[in-house]
DNA sequence: TTAATATATGATCAACTGTTCATCTGATGC
DNA sequence: GCATCAGATGAACAGTTGATCATATATTAA
């Protein structure tokens, strides 16, 4: 493959085909943003684990804060971007607020998440 | 069912039962801590621009650069948060360095995540 | 109404993180 | 050898974020 001189400058190092078939596949910007801020709100330890224990059982506000041994303030700041990023779902009964997951594909990402960690044994740096 | 008042003080609101439940199935602290290094790796939007080029092809650093409009510098630094969090693979080709996805794990994740946010509609806040 | 409980939320602050800039290493070619 | 190019990396700085504290809302009970 040679590299094509098109124009002027910027007749260096890459692959024109290559970045072609790359642009052609690229989810629009926004969809990006949103694919990102999906595993951004997955990729914090503390929601790890509140996503961890819901996974087989939903629970209320409480539950979590003695489960995860937190502040009912610190758990309801991170269930309200578990919310906002449609990761998780909440039902008033009472006083009391329940949480699950939102749906399979949280689940399955969870699981597909945890398959890899294992395999791969990511370690701290 | 009844709150069972298990000794002298926090006889509140949680359920003893699910919490039961819920602690028995948690992961361990480590790998839970992988896994939230891991969906962080993939919550940044340049790293999942990074990760949506490479989807269906191999890139080397100067591809992504001239595709994302970025600095060598900035695409560097995180390929090689991607590459400590075992999401990216290189392989050296003279002066070049080739990147793409570590495994298929990786591209199920990008796929089921992308699947979430298109059904689900995130939208900014 | 008043009190108590469950949850949500705004402000603050320390810790973290992404980009830029400068520099360094390694490979290729002259 | 020297120059050039691809890529990596450390320092610095600005922007982001998670925990805490204080406070607000809402539900239930008395």
């Amino acid at each position: 493959m040679m590299e094509t001189k098109t124009d002027v400058c910027q007749e260096k190092c890459f692959h024109p085909a290559k970045l072609e078939k790359a642009r052609k596949a690229m989810m629009p910007d926004e969809a990006l943003g949103d694919l990102a801020d999906l595993f951004k709100a997955l990729g914090e330890p503390t929601r790890a684990k509140i996503l961890n224990a819901l996974y087989h059982v939903d629970l209320c506000v409480c539950d979590l804060t003695v489960l995860l041994d937190m502040t009912q303030s610190a758990i309801s700041h991170q269930l309200r971007v578990l919310r906002a990023a449609k990761i998780v779902r909440s039902r008033k009964e009472g006083k009391n607020v329940y949480y699950s997951l939102d749906d399979e594909h949280i689940q399955k990402l969870i699981q597909l998440g945890a398959e890899h960690v294992l395999e791969k044994g990511i370690k701290k740096r």
